[in-house]
DNA sequence: GTGGTCTAGACCACG
DNA sequence: GTGGTCTAGACCACG
């Protein structure tokens, strides 16, 4: 587990977890099949609520990136190349969704946005 | 006034109002001078409570977009256009910073992100 | 009359009124006898209510610094330089109690707020 | 919390919360990694309103000397004494500023300031 | 009529 | 339990 939360960001901590390990999957870090740490576990090296790490695991679970095997534990789900990327693509367009609507509400056009985009990446 | 306030963002309400204001204004939509409708006009108007209307303005007020004349009301303030293309490029940036970042989690390259972004846009 | 008003500062306009023209008494700007324009005069001229002008005539009468001659208009009072010092200093004394005590709060020393206020003078 | 709430002066409550803790907090008293009481407990300890105390907080998160951890409640930042005595100057140069203004202009130099000053500090 | 402030109580997400 | 937000209504100063 190759985790950083912050107390202080303003997304919800079960979120933050959430998201940096469904882009571990999805990007092939973390290998199908293998096993997610015990949720108490995760929550005492986390430093953070068990009921946290649950609600992401559950998040997780929802979108098929692992599945409960119960009495044994949380596995990274079997996904092949193309299913990782179109997932990965999920992942960004939803909120790309948003984020161009900001963007586009302050009255730049793609040509702008992208030029911003370079500036900062 | 020309606003759309929506219950099913997770953008608190006072959010949506400032971030549409200051787009109206840093448009040039809303002239300098301008006079905002009083906050309980407003307040009636948009079904919303004094105190959420007040709270955007108070934003409003603190970046310098608009000023207070005590009894007479709010007046969108006097910026250049340097000054204002200025004000919109910082009011998206730090938007994009934490965008990008959600986006490079995912392992998308800028011109990976430029692509999807032109899909969308 | 050489008043300056300001519609965005904190003080409300009849304080400012008030403030300058009992300066200006006090000073011996205005010499006593002074026949202080009528109040439809001043407020046209300054472009504020009347009502405003009229709470500041009032405040400088109570502090006895103009008397009103009925049907003739507003004058400044006869005072004595020992008088106008003593005023002078009543003036700011008053106010200068709560600065100290705002300095104070902060955990500064007469010698230390003398040396900023001397960078600042 | 050793907040003291004057409901004469004309300053608003919120403010002399602010300016009180901000005190507290750049003079050392309270010490950084300091839990703040939890906002309706502090409304109810000083019988106000929770809007008031959060807007005390707000300002006080604005100049990063608190910060806020979801769930678990509002901090002290972490400050070198450095920043703390850069602090406190800033907090009083902006109000000295308005104060000198006024001494001046009722024909007041610095050291008849000083004179006034050293009498009643 | 205008904004400034405040209250008491409520519902919600997060942990 | 913690903060975040919102409401409906109130009183006040200023103009």
């Amino acid at each position: 587990m190759n985790i950083a939360i912050s107390n202080t960001s303003d997304k919800p901590i079960y979120q933050q977890l959430f998201e940096q390990i469904s882009a571990q999957i999805l990007k092939g870090e973390l290998e199908s099949g293998y096993s997610l740490p015990p949720i108490r576990q995760a929550a005492t090296e986390l430093r953070v609520s068990i009921i946290t790490v649950k609600k992401a695991w559950e998040e997780l679970e929802r979108l098929g990136l692992i599945y409960t095997v119960t009495g044994k534990g949380c596995f990274v789900a079997e996904l092949s190349p193309d299913e990782m990327l179109q997932r990965r693509k999920e992942m960004i367009l939803k909120q790309m969704m948003i984020d161009i609507s900001y963007y586009k509400s302050f009255g730049f056009t793609i040509e702008e946005v992208y030029e911003l985009l370079k500036e900062v990446y």
